[in-house]
DNA sequence: TCCTTTGCTTGACACGGTGTAAAGTTGACA
DNA sequence: TGTCAACTTTACACCGTGTCAAGCAAAGGA
């Protein structure tokens, strides 16, 4: 907070003013971040795609280019879940908001038969779910050093191989 | 640090007297779990199997079923990551010889010709590292509600179905 | 012109957690 | 009897979050 104040040219108290707490300067920054980035935009093309396989990949695109562009707010939130109630409920939110979008996905799946057989929907928007955690791109983009390309051709290789039928 | 003293019937103090910083006690508790777990013999079934497709699933099964033995420490370890340098260097080790397990069984693998064509052994193993992260465990066992069985049986399918030709 | 409101300022403090320091107690053992 | 090791109590420093109070300066209306 102190150094978010100083950054920003104001006392530490001012900021307080604006946000009572840390959580609350967290959440207005997502959603400022939301407005900014325009994420209803970067997800038409999912929504529009013509087929299931189309969605499932321009979901992965979408959403995969949106994480690093969010990480630096995401790694606040991840840091603070421990420690602030408030703020891990923030996240957990978006995060289940990003879930709808897997959950849509996989549904566009369903509708075209491609959808891996023996695997429940549910299931499947489980594992989409894990597989575009932020955790992941961060432990493959970050510890293992991949490009952000690689990242997201991997997503799509595993998501088609283990998804689509 | 009050708290464990607290729980072991010693002062604060006394606790600091054996464990100079907190990183220093959870270090002490994993090497400690990890002689109490017995580690090694549980990775025996893996390092022994027969072909390269029985030691993934065995390496998968043995490592599968030793996060929930360490996920206690290792969510503090985690927690701690951002903020204490040690701690994070710690654990980043113990994740590190975990990998080299991954990049074991990815070579064995290879070894008898069943590295799904096109793919690198080390972006294999990233991925088959990055697949069996305690992240992702905690993420399918605690917000997905799996059960441990289901765990472990999704991930060999991902794997067998992203890895294996 | 005076007065109020708004958005800040400085300064102080409580609280919790980590880690340090010092002096005293207790029991085992040579 | 003396020493040592393990522990105790007490106190304090530091950092970060969050609270509280008093004051200041500019904008705007009666």
């Amino acid at each position: 907070m102190s150094d978010i104040a100083k950054a920003a040219g104001i006392s530490r108290q001012a900021l307080y003013l604006h946000f009572p707490a840390r959580a609350d300067l967290l959440v207005a920054t997502a959603r400022y971040l939301d407005g900014v980035l325009n994420v209803d935009e970067r997800l038409t093309a999912s929504r529009t795609a013509s087929s299931g396989r189309a969605r499932l990949d321009a979901y992965i695109e979408a959403w995969g280019n949106y994480i690093p562009q969010i990480y630096g707010v995401g790694r606040a939130f991840m840091a603070m879940e421990h420690t602030d109630e408030a703020a891990a409920a923030a996240w957990a939110d978006r995060m289940q908001a990003m879930r709808h979008g897997c959950a849509a996905a996989i549904d566009a799946l369903v509708q075209d038969g491609d959808l891996k057989p023996g695997l429940e929907a549910e299931k499947a928007t489980d594992l989409l779910w894990t597989l575009l955690s932020v955790r992941n791109w961060e432990h493959l983009t970050k510890d293992c050093d991949w490009s952000q390309q690689a990242y997201i051709e991997a997503m799509k290789y595993l998501a088609e191989s283990t998804l689509v039928a």
